[in-house]
DNA sequence: TATGAATGAGCCTTCATTCAT
DNA sequence: TATGAATGAAGGCTCATTCAT
């Protein structure tokens, strides 16, 4: 990795938390040099505009959350496991997993009316999710562990929303309780496809 | 009402689906000028600043929210039907009730790091929400109608948050096949309730 | 005239001179602050930008001009006159009528390969200059006190040209010397066109 | 001609055409980093800083300008065909021998109020091209072949400002029209001078 | 109550230039 | 010789806010 592109990722990691925090359009290319304790003009040689720099940002935080993701998935074997393992992770939105909280509901209310590009990063990570989910699902079928009736994509996108809208719920309360009552549903639900 | 008072309503009238789309950083007072037609002096006679405008908007939206759910409640005697009602007016995310979308995303999202009072507000109208919902199975429960052993608040909290991260997926995917297939999850867990 | 249309103008006044000194491109906003004493934010209540500005500004050199043509040749009543007194005008570019030189010159050089705007209004002027020549002629002509074979629009031409080459000339040289030899040349032409 | 050499060469060579189309102060170090293909770094390599760039473009779209007059001048042995061919060289302002214009207009007119080192270079072509024009005419009253009472220096005043001003009108203009009056004006004084 | 002129801090971006490699 | 990363001043412009009228 040349001197170049050190920076350039060094300038996404320290960008990445506050775009996800503030959101895009309240943060500001002098918050970034404070932050990067870079210069103004050294910003702009890495990146053409603050619009390249957020998505980037962005992209950087999906990241890190589909590593995570992976990462705690990846732990476990068994398709139940696998499930409650994503719930768990979802499960303290006070302190998330990527600073500022889950990117996908930030950026995605945020470039909704007014980001396309943004837009259709977040619906890809949407997306993903719900074929995470649905994957371990099929799996878990295909092994003979969940009941072969249950509809895969159908419960990855209530489980998806589901969590999605507890997060937001949650951080709006300043607790977890809202989210545990999911996150217990949730797990409920898994538990009676066990066959 | 007094002139004063009329011009004030016509302004948060106008700014309210505004900040609503835009959300309240992105929307300047200029927006606001040429939205009501009226001076920049004229906008800081009736509201101090853009803050404090910013909150008469969001009620203001929240408050259309409020009414839309308890007009579609009130259109109903059956708990069931009350319940569909609700589930309805959701129903189609990219045409939403409030201009702009659901409030509570919008505003939530955004306020979540940054704005103390609109978190608060936010809240409490995700608390309401979770109450009339409750409320309503509670009457069922009480006339006979839903099984006694359905749990209300936690019903209300699975079924509202299920709602507002449906609404979310599908305006990012820009189409209602999500939020659908949430709808009809969601009708088929109250059927089941039924006695 | 209102408080706003005299800031205005004032503006326009004061940002004329530089304009046409520096230059369009060369001058900055922060440099009409200066000469103004008024704010940055104070320019643009007036001004939607540094163009419309600058437009303004042409329009003002350029007014200037012109009146001090039109003051010049209705000083006298004898074309022959007239003709001697718009040559006598542009006599000594070294302190030129307009601040700055001649905006035709100046802004014409400018706008020549960048501004279109600017280059119409050049060239409007560059016409209504030759017409006012040439209208001279034919007014001496029909009186009888110039040669009725003196062809207006071609001396019109000639005139301007050699007259705004003068000026650049001179003005690069740093001495009024080479448009004194058109001048007189000029003068020697007209004059033998008196019957 | 070392690499270095070569080098600058190739910068002067793909500046000099922006520079007289942009204009000094409009040409940017990144403008000439975009058509040379060079690095920031390279160019400063070569050139202590910009003004001093510029001013070799200066140079180099002069001396083009010279080389042109000269070759198109020496086609010719008879004086008024030098002359006739002078002014040819410069008939078709629209598409000018020198990209960007008649550089003397263009780098004088900017330089005019801002930079002295390269008000002094337009000078000195100025008065050299002057100088050309008059040489000639003395070469064909030396010959024989104009009036012994043409006045050498006169004329060339005369010629080298209507042809500058006549330049600068036809751009304006955007067509031929006037500088072509002034080219048959021109022609027709020469011819009066031939014996 | 309503206006719009005035403000100055702050926005994103571009600039000419430097310097270690 | 050539590079490109780094700089900070300056560019045009928008912002929320104030205030005399």
């Amino acid at each position: 990795m040349t001197k170049g592109e050190q920076t350039k990722q060094f300038i996404i990691e320290q960008a990445a938390p506050i775009f996800n925090t503030k959101g895009i359009a309240a943060t500001s290319m002098s918050d970034l040099m404070q932050s990067t304790k870079l210069s103004k003009g050294s910003l702009y040689v890495h990146f053409e505009n603050k619009d390249i720099l957020a998505c980037a940002a962005v992209d950087y935080n999906m990241k890190i959350l589909k590593e995570k993701v992976a990462t705690a998935i990846n732990s476990f074997t068994n398709p139940k496991d696998k499930l409650f393992a994503y719930i768990n992770l979802f499960n303290n939105p006070l302190e998330p997993m990527v600073v500022g909280g889950c990117p996908i509901l930030n950026f995605g209310s945020e470039a909704d009316d007014t980001n396309e590009t943004v837009k259709l990063k977040v619906n890809k990570v949407i997306n993903l999710s719900q074929e995470i989910i649905a994957e371990i699902i099929q799996e878990g079928i295909n092994a003979g562990i969940f009941k072969p009736t249950w509809v895969a994509a159908e419960f990855a996108t209530i489980m998806f929303a589901m969590i999605e809208g507890g997060i937001m719920i949650s951080r709006m309360a300043g607790n977890n309780s809202k989210i545990e009552v999911i996150s217990v549903y949730l797990k409920k639900l898994i538990s009676d496809q066990v066959v």
